[in-house]
DNA sequence: TAGGCCATCTGGTCCT
DNA sequence: AGGACCAGATGGCCTA
């Protein structure tokens, strides 16, 4: 945390604890921090609930650490990979609305405007957000590949290093991610993996590590 | 065995 | 003052 003001605030001279107390204090904290932390991760389990269909394999999603021993078959999203791959979803929407609504608008310029039914919440930008996963089955790869294609389209400058960077840390403008959405599901061919080893997903890589402990 | 992921502890800052 | 939030450190578990 920064925005210390140098030397005020920074101790705490207050009164004297004596050890039990500060180990009921300590106790206290801490239990308020493994709180905070088990929200925080049901939470992230509410987001992968979401997530899995989208998910590179059918799985096993949610908290208790469903580990078979052995078998890869599905492992559950990594809360980095959750957050990624969420975040791409939103991106996608976002792209297949404008997309929508674009097809939408030529659709009506043809029938002349009045005649059909078109619901005028879709070309005003109302539509709702779909809500459950199963309504809209998108596949990872789509998923993934429009927002890789679409950072690669954006920052295509930068051709010195082999390696893109991995849209998904890159902290670009929302509308640079946002590219046409190929609805085909591109199969289960796998593309070459992201070597970033943070996302762990297929298409995407950038070009800093991101260290977990930095020293 | 190395590396990734995670939970927990801890000390610090910020906010109410 | 107390709680929330944050980040560093540490150790355990698991997989390649």
């Amino acid at each position: 945390m920064l925005g210390l003001q140098s030397g005020q605030r920074s101790t705490k001279p207050q009164r004297e604890l004596s050890p039990e107390e500060q180990q009921e204090l300590r106790r206290k904290i801490n239990s308020r921090e493994r709180k905070r932390m088990q929200d925080l991760n049901i939470a992230m389990d509410a987001l992968r609930e979401v997530m899995v269909p989208y998910a590179s394999s059918p799985s096993s999603a949610s908290s208790s650490q469903s580990h078979q021993p052995g078998a890869p078959p599905g492992r559950r999203l990594s809360k980095i990979s959750t957050l990624v791959l969420a975040r791409n979803y939103i991106l996608l929407l976002g792209s297949s609305l404008q997309e929508m609504r674009r097809l939408l608008g030529e659709v009506s310029i043809g029938m002349g405007v009045n005649t059909g039914p078109v619901p005028r919440l879709l070309l005003t930008g109302g539509w709702p957000l779909i809500s459950g996963p199963g309504q809209l089955l998108l596949t990872q790869e789509s998923l993934l590949t429009s927002a890789a294609s679409s950072s690669s389209s954006s920052s295509s400058s930068t051709s010195s290093s082999s390696a893109a960077k991995c849209p998904l840390l890159s902290p670009g403008p929302m509308e640079a991610s946002l590219a046409p959405v190929q609805w085909s599901s591109a199969g289960a061919s796998g593309g070459p993996l992201c070597p970033c080893g943070v996302c762990r997903l297929p298409r995407f890589s950038h070009s800093t590590p991101v260290p977990r402990f930095p020293k």
